[in-house]
DNA sequence: CTCATTCGTTGGTAACTACCAATGATTGGA
DNA sequence: TCCAATCATTGGTAGTTACCAACGAATGAG
C-alpha cells in the first residue's frame, strides 16, 4: 500500500486548525503549481483578478484590496505590465497616479488561471458527492465571511 | 458600519482554494499569536505533539514525521530543551542518536497550547450549529485525508 | 505662492520556510 | 579491521511575506 505520506500525530490531528491549515497549504501549494505552468504567480491573479473587477483602479487602490503595501505593490505591477498583460498609464486628472488596466492578454492569461483553480477545486472535491460539495462550499464561504468580518478577534 | 476590512474582488471569492487558504492564513495567525503568549512558536507545538503522542522517539525519526529537515531539526529540539519542555539523551544502544522526550513540563504546556486552539476554534465556528459543526468537522477530514493521500496529485 | 499631503518608488529589515552540502562521531556489516 | 551508512550538526542559499523610512514629483487647500 503506498503510504508514501509520513502519517501525522493524533495529537495534530485533533486540532482543527492545524488540520485546516495543512489542508489548504497543500491545495494552494497545488494550484500555485499550476499558475507556474501558465507563467503566473499567485499574486500576479490576485492583481489580475483586482483588475478585472475594478475596471481601471489606481495602483495604492488596488494594493489596499489586497491588503498589500504600497511599496510591494511597484513589482507586482511592473510584472503584468512587462507581461503585457496590464496596461499602467498616469491619470490625466491627477498625475502622480497610475491607471492599471487589464489588457485582452491579461483576461485571457486569467481566464486559464480560473480554469486551473476550477481543476484543483475538482480533484479536490473528488471524493464528495453533489450534496457534501454543496455543503462544504455554503460552510467555507460561511466561515470566510465570519473571520473576515472580524467576529473572530470580538470573540477571542 | 464597521467595515474595517476591504473587501475582496469578486473574482477571487469565486475561487474556492483562494478562500480556503484565506481563511486558513487568518485562523492560523490567530493560533500562532495565541501560542506566543505561551512563549510556544508552531514548531514548538508540533514537535511536542509528536513527542506527546510517539514516546521517546530519536531526533531525525520526530522531523520524519513533521516532514522537517534533519537540519532544521536542531534549533527546534534545543529550543523545546532550553525551555525544559522536552529531555535530549543519547541512545544508549546507539550513541549516535537523540532520544527527545516530553517533560511534565511540556505536557503541561502542550496541554495548554490545546486548550488555546479550542478556544479559537470555538471562535471560528460560533456562528455554527451542531449539526454544521459536524459536517464541518466531518468535510475537513474526508477532505484532509484526500489530499494527504496523495489522490489529489492523481487527478491531476 | 506656500505648505502639507498623496502617490509611486527605492531600499532596507526581519521572520519564516525549505532546501542542500559537508563534517565528525558512531555504528554495523563485510 | 576496514568501509559504507547513519545521525546530529554547522553553515549556506533562496524565496516568500510583511513590514517601515525616506524621497521626488505632483497635487490641492489656504
Amino acid at each position: 500500500m503506498g503510504m508514501t505520506v509520513p502519517p501525522f500525530s493524533q495529537s495534530l490531528l485533533e486540532q482543527d486548525v492545524f488540520v485546516l491549515s495543512n489542508l489548504a497549504l497543500a491545495v494552494r501549494r497545488r494550484l500555485t503549481e499550476r499558475f507556474a505552468e501558465l507563467g503566473l504567480n499567485r499574486w500576479d491573479v490576485a492583481v489580475l483578478a483586482v483588475l478585472t473587477d475594478h475596471g481601471p483602479i489606481v495602483q495604492r487602490a488596488a494594493g489596499a484590496l489586497l491588503g498589500v503595501d504600497p511599496s510591494d505593490m511597484v513589482d507586482m505591477a511592473e510584472r503584468l505590465v512587462a507581461a503585457g498583460w496590464a496596461g499602467r498609464e498616469r491619470d490625466p486628472s491627477d498625475r502622480r497616479r497610475y491607471l492599471l488596466t487589464v489588457t485582452p492578454e491579461g483576461r485571457e492569461v486569467f481566464e486559464r488561471a480560473r480554469r486551473e483553480e476550477l481543476r484543483v477545486r475538482e480533484a479536490l472535491l473528488a471524493p464528495l458527492g453533489e450534496e457534501d460539495r454543496e455543503r462544504w462550499a455554503s460552510l467555507l464561504r460561511l466561515l470566510h465571511g465570519h473571520v473576515r468580518s472580524g467576529s473572530l478577534d470580538a470573540l477571542l
